[in-house]
DNA sequence: TTTATTTCTTGCCAAATGGCAAGTGTATTT
DNA sequence: AAATACACTTGCCATTTGGCAAGAAATAAA
């Protein structure tokens, strides 16, 4: 199985040796999984971090009325991981759940604390990507504050156009913080200037 | 200096014997702040970590009309970070700024470099401190998405009830994602009922 | 292909929030 | 005390977004 592209996302996180790089890669396994399968359940302890090579995936919880709110979308490639979970060990209140056919890899929690003893590069990786997450997080909150939802979907269709063509806009809609009939009338309204 | 405060959130984060938090804590050093102090600011490096033992502080940026957006308000016990330019070393894109007169604890990039190479437990709470801040930035963004203005305002009021006691309203309106005057009709709303 | 199911759009109206400006109140400074 | 600055409220109206239901379009299933 060919590792380049998680060994190329490794090295943007934290610069490092090319052979460092392949040798943490080859630490995760790979994994191959449909559309609509869940990686992880609500209430269930988050056993391992993944990384999306090339696929789709959101995670989503439930409101006061059962409905469904997407609260991240995931698109290749990036980790995906309930943080508070995984590193906690303790039940996560977010399901994840694939969108398309992806392609992963995975390490253990085990695995992941021993190579956070061993190896100072990776403790120093884990924390990038920690950080980073924490950053885009931080925008997206930012931009919920100072943008309209126009602006916050025409960032996102710039940003990640892809994901337009592999979610559905109701999820897209959750996502940005409004509903699916507000997001089609946004989307009327672009396409009528 | 007493830092006893300190000592026990260090161990609330991650339970560790009361000598290694003491270790730690008085690798801090304590500093008092008056009010409308800046600690951190736009495009400058942040050099050190925060602690706030009491007192409260915001992080504010400016929307594209050149207003203030005020990104987080921060009440004590607490950290208070800008963790991308902390830990990546690059400049920040946000003000960070007290609000009344502060007690702090600080520690230096390079101090806290040093800890990670020599105490596990250090990593493991460096660590922790970054989880659980990604997990309170990402209940807010829940809020945002699958709550009103009215929830958001009265669910801060349910768990940081002291703040409104020493901020100004506009910042918490900013904070919350709304214009003063809204919150302003909120709270009359609020008081009628 | 036909039938179901899901997704997306649209019309109607209600509710939430914003923009602006004036007015009131409360500190702070001089 | 007077003057100044700042914080907060309110009225008026515009804009944004939501709720509901119906229908159209696309997708999946039979």
């Amino acid at each position: 199985m060919n590792s380049e592209i998680l060994e190329k996302y490794i090295t943007s996180l934290l610069p490092m040796p090319a052979y460092k790089a392949k040798l943490f890669a080859n630490q995760f396994e790979f994994l191959e999984s449909q559309k609509n399968e869940l990686l992880l359940e609500e209430n269930k302890i988050s056993k391992e971090t993944h990384f999306l090579e090339s696929g789709f995936i959101r995670s989503f919880t439930f409101d006061n009325n059962g409905n469904e709110v997407t609260t991240n979308i995931f698109s290749a490639p990036c980790f995906v991981n309930d943080f508070l979970s995984f590193f906690k060990q303790q039940p996560t209140k977010e399901n994840i759940q694939t969108l398309t056919n992806c392609r992963l890899w995975k390490m253990s929690f085990q695995a992941v604390q021993s190579n956070f003893h061993s190896y100072p590069e990776f403790r120093e990786f884990g924390r990038m990507m920690l950080v980073t997450n924490y950053s885009i997080l931080q925008d997206r909150m930012l931009g919920m504050i100072k943008h309209t939802a126009e602006n916050r979907y025409l960032k996102l269709m710039k940003l990640h156009p892809h994901i337009f063509q592999n979610v559905p806009l109701k999820i897209i809609a959750s996502y940005l913080g409004i509903t699916d009939t507000s997001l089609s009338r946004i989307r009327k309204e672009i396409s009528n200037k």
